[in-house]
DNA sequence: AAATTGACCAACCGCAACTCG
DNA sequence: TCGAGTTGCGGTTGGTCAATT
């Protein structure tokens, strides 16, 4: 069998996270920065495998992450760079500033997928599913031919589901290069051509990020905008996670306002509410707590996370 | 009103790559 | 070079909610 998950031979929590849980992780992250992973649970006073706080924080917590829908850009972003590197949802992300690789990849799965099968595309190959068919058609007749669809360099593009299973079988005998998905090396470096030093599609990209940064969504002179999510959410849920969903779309909102407002309808636990402000105030007023190479500083209040190590 | 179904998404799992002594 | 520990990634699962029957 596999081996145990870090959790379970730890006997560490699992599941879904609690608004207390997320509260220490926050503080603790914010304060200090990310050194080693592994001893964030300890320190912070987490009954969760430092596993468990990466993703949570990566994934949720980041002050820096965008949430809410997403625009019609980023969704054409998302289609045009799945069609050039497949399945490798954290290099995308990496073109999505505020986007994790899981939103995406679960944005992916459950809308983009759907939309374009249903305009006719498939969504392995970006390629009208007709033509597809028609080339499978093609391979089948053809006994000689190679029953690789996939399109240069593509990793998920599937073997044929109308292959004549006879012909497969031999072509997968009589060449063992059949039997292998082939994967161009050079497909990635031709896209990587496009990609300047610092990773982004240059032309579109720029275009694009100019239309985020008017979008204002990441708001980085605003501090602790950008956890909302956090202090808005319904305590009496008894769905934590769903705190993020349901409070997504207000996000926008509320970051444009400047400065988080807080208003009697939320529901924020006023310890809690309390807790953030403060660090906000303290943390503003001082960068303290440098201690040696491992204390990263938080510089929420310039609005600049790229201390946080992922 | 209850049961079923589908959509959505947070979180887990396991593997590979990386780092360091 | 090796092995243990850590990090990063992509696939998958399971819980919740809303819509439908």
């Amino acid at each position: 069998m596999g081996r145990h998950s870090c959790c379970a031979k730890q006997k560490l929590k699992k599941g879904l996270w609690s608004p207390e849980e997320d509260e220490k992780l926050y503080n603790y992250i914010t304060r200090y920065g990310v050194g080693c992973w592994s001893s964030v649970p300890k320190l912070a006073g987490l009954e969760r495998c430092g596993k468990s706080c990466r993703l949570r924080w990566i994934n949720y917590l980041r002050p820096d992450l965008k949430r809410g829908t997403f625009s019609h850009e980023e969704e054409n972003l998302i289609i045009t760079l799945h069609e050039a590197l497949g399945n490798r949802w954290a290099q995308i992300a990496a073109q999505l500033p505020g986007r994790t690789d899981n939103e995406i990849k679960n944005f992916w799965n459950s809308c983009l997928k759907k939309r374009l099968m249903k305009q006719g595309i498939d969504p392995n190959t970006h390629k009208p599913i007709e033509q597809i068919q028609v080339k499978d058609e093609q391979d089948c007749t053809n006994s000689d031919s190679l029953p690789i669809l996939q399109p240069k360099g593509h990793p998920n593009f599937p073997i044929s589901t109308q292959m004549d299973q006879e012909s497969y079988h031999h072509s997968m005998q009589s060449s063992s290069s059949v039997c292998k998905q082939v994967y161009d090396p050079l497909f990635l470096s031709e896209f990587q051509e496009s990609v300047d030093p610092n990773g982004y599609l240059s032309t579109f990209l720029s275009h694009f990020q100019q239309n985020l940064v008017s979008d204002n969504q990441i708001n980085p002179s605003s501090g602790f905008n950008s956890m909302p999510n956090l202090t808005s959410f319904d305590y009496s849920d008894t769905s934590v996670s769903r705190m993020s969903t349901s409070l997504i779309n207000e996000e926008k909102d509320i970051s444009n306002c400047g400065t988080f407002s807080w208003d009697g309808e939320n529901k924020l636990d006023s310890v809690f509410q309390l807790y953030f402000n403060g660090i906000q105030a303290e943390e503003t007023k001082h960068n303290l707590f440098q201690e040696g190479d491992k204390l990263q500083l938080n510089e929420q209040s310039s609005g600049d996370y790229s201390n946080y190590q992922l």
